[in-house]
DNA sequence: ATATTGATTGTCAATAGCGACAGTTTATTG
DNA sequence: CAATAAACTGTCGCTATTGACAATCAATAT
């Protein structure tokens, strides 16, 4: 009444891995299944045995990129230290972690993209980035409680642009300081919200 | 001793206006030769006939993009007006050209993902990117000549990042003031360069 | 030991997309 | 009215990719 032991969950995530790469750097449509197996380390019917169909992958991948976005938003901000937050927010989204790479932004870019096409996908990535918006506006606000409200949101907007314009060029080994540069805008962006009205 | 006149350079520009508009919304590899033909409203042998082979056309899609954006670049700069260039060159950017789609950014963007794995492309990307930040750096520093070199590069990398950012994010269809906020960002990036070290 | 559950592999038919060729039409020149 | 050059169309074979099924291996509980 008991069989061979489930991997299933760690699977899912070893190939989901590999999914966000792939698509990542070849684009949805790009990544094909054996291309994706190979970055998985596995065969081609395997991961279908695990994630399904073409369309169940790309649906499963989504589910996971908005998920994990705001789940890692989630984490982040419990994570920040109760003097200047702010400030440690964004050191930590422009931090150069070696560990982290700009795959799961790029698959959102892939998403967004398709976007255009797919009504539900629209506003599910919409509202997965206003909610990273208002998550840092949060934070903000809570640096610079008197700072009036559409300046922090303003602030909000431009730091999350600095952060996906950050990622999505990661591919382009941009020069040495250019990240540095976007961080330091950034931080600007703060102390604007000292002074401003 | 003579045929039938050549239509060439209005097919060229009609069947690439349809690449563009098909990689911006399917990607690189999302974009097959029948849906370019559709969009384009010819057959799929006829865009094969001007712009021949698949790598040609995306080779030729590159030398598009990145040739478009530089002359744009120019143009956009050579229109300015001699009064506050600055300010008007951020009106442009982020004005709601219902005319201007974002398409050319959008397959833009779908470069950079593939410059990943290729090299040439990848330093193209880049130069091409940095040469729109050094151009949009020098209408500031000429608007602002007392202020410091450092300061204007940031301000010129923080437009572009919420420029691109813009136009990447157009498919999601954001909230109604969404791009004003990041007009009004970018104006303030400006002002910051008037008492700025 | 055996049954049971699930991971893992092998393999094949169907389809979509691409490349290329040959042929047809159209407009311009002499 | 030829002759020519180029746009345009139809169609075929090839390859890559996918979807699906069947079969085998592995591990655990009874």
């Amino acid at each position: 009444m008991a069989g061979r032991p489930s991997n299933r969950d760690e699977r899912y995530a070893q190939v989901m891995q590999a999914l966000v790469r792939c698509v990542a750097r070849f684009g949805l449509e790009g990544a094909s299944l054996t291309q994706i197996a190979a970055e998985a380390g596995l065969t081609r019917p395997l991961i279908r045995h695990h994630l399904g169909n073409r369309e169940d992958m790309i649906a499963a991948l989504q589910d996971h990129v908005l998920h994990s976005f705001a789940e890692q938003t989630e984490a982040l901000i419990a994570a920040l230290p109760g003097d200047a937050p702010a400030a440690a927010l964004v050191e930590y989204l422009f931090a150069d972690t070696t560990g982290s790479s700009p795959d799961m932004v790029l698959a959102f870019a892939a998403l967004t993209a398709r976007a255009a096409e797919d009504a539900d996908l629209r506003t599910a990535c919409r509202e997965s980035l206003l909610g990273f918006e208002a998550a840092i506006a949060r934070v903000l606000r809570q640096d610079n409680p008197q700072a009036d409200d559409h300046a922090v949101n303003a602030a909000a907007h431009g730091i999350v642009a600095l952060y996906l314009n950050v990622a999505s060029l990661a591919p382009l080994d941009m020069p040495q300081g250019w990240t540095q540069t976007a961080q330091t805008i950034a931080h600007k962006l703060l102390e604007g919200l000292d002074g401003g009205s």
